[in-house]
DNA sequence: TGTACATCAGTGAACGCGCGTTCACTGATGTAC
DNA sequence: TGTACATCAGTGAACGCGCGTTCACTGATGTAC
């Protein structure tokens, strides 16, 4: 009886000279799938990550100086995903403002429940570097959600300068939006199964937004 | 010169006959400060708990068939204490509803600030058992977090029948003002400086709970 | 009261495993002449 | 056009480590007679 666990051995074809930065895209790529997968941060090891891609576990030296800086770049890249899809979203959305606020709100709650395992890594910060070792300013780490909270913010004072919104400080209630979306959206990647009522969503965007009825 | 770190050994008394099962409290102690100090979850090894608690790793198999037991203890005396905390914050403050639901919101906000591993492992999800390989059932599970939302739904509806509160629905907004004091509280377990104003709190409460200006 | 013995709390040594990382290497690809 | 060589992408073997878990044990404590 063989053993059908045996590593497949795709004997995957070399980059060309030149070509070597490629290794880097599908290192990234295959630990996201492994975190998508698992949905167990813990689990993205340099070794599994080297697995999935099919590549020698030092291979991934020539790319990533150690294994947390993979996790970082996972975690750079899935906030980028983000910012792509609320952007997308949005100018894909209605011009009426509340419907684009509502849109951007959506779109955010659906990359949490399709991706909850990028999610909760993003938000869970465990993946921040000793800043003391590394290259990164603090700053890169802080600024890394704040396109997406600029575009929520965005929304949300249109919504107030056409008097959809009644809130006197749009940036602070931009703050408790994305606050209450990232409760919302976190819980859902936790538990598959969610405990409330269906327009949930609804209920909190109206309320953190100041929307009329 | 003498390594410094060597282990300080304090022969640590053993219980008396009967009394045994009092370990088993000293290890979910000793995991919990493990949980505290590092903040993150994988440092709370059953080697690192044993040495903790200043027992041999094996003794902890006396009191937990194995790792992920200690762990799920542990979850499940975090939530008991938040409980309790929410409790007892409810039943010292003043009988205004209003007020009373105002020090159960900030009691849990507290609670999450003051011990953010240990807010973080409980609603983080990691913890959770393989359903089928546990004596456990899923109700022992989702019931953890119950109690509190509870306490939560209880002072928000005290506050609807004062007239305190203009909710129409008072059990999804309960859902909806937890959702958006968990977005708060793990935000600010993940982030020990907090982007937004200082009032965000309140701004979050006043809004979900639906609390005249 | 004395003693043999069962029970209980906890230990030390050892196991196999997957991990991150280092090292010297292989062999294909492009370049200089 | 031909060939020697430098460069580049990626590898296989090995390291030391901490992990979870098993095993046979030790020695104090209480109990039966």
């Amino acid at each position: 009886m063989e053993d059908a666990k045996a590593a497949p051995k795709p004997t995957r074809a070399r980059n060309r000279r030149g070509e070597g930065a490629r290794l880097r895209e599908e290192i990234v790529t295959a630990a996201v799938a492994l975190l998508d997968e698992t949905g167990d941060e813990s689990a993205v090891t340099l070794r599994a990550v080297a697995r999935q891609a099919g590549i020698a576990a030092p291979s991934i030296y020539r790319h990533f100086p150690d294994q947390p800086s993979i996790m970082l770049a996972v975690v750079q890249q899935a906030f980028a995903e983000l910012e792509a899809r609320l952007r997308t979203a949005r100018d894909a959305a209605p011009q009426h403002p509340q419907a684009r606020l509502t849109t951007v709100c959506t779109a955010y709650l659906d990359f949490a429940q399709q991706h909850p395992g990028r999610y909760r890594t993003m938000f869970g910060g465990l993946w921040m570097p000793d800043l003391a070792n590394s290259a990164l300013t603090e700053s890169d780490m802080t600024d890394l959600g704040q396109a997406a909270m600029h575009l929520l913010a965005e929304a949300l004072a249109d919504c107030v300068t056409t008097g959809l919104s009644t809130s006197t400080d749009p940036a602070a209630d931009a703050v408790a939006l994305w606050l209450g979306l990232h409760g919302l959206a976190h819980q859902r990647a936790v538990t598959v199964v969610f405990p409330g009522p269906a327009d949930i969503a609804d209920r909190m965007i109206t309320a953190l937004a100041h929307l009329r009825g």
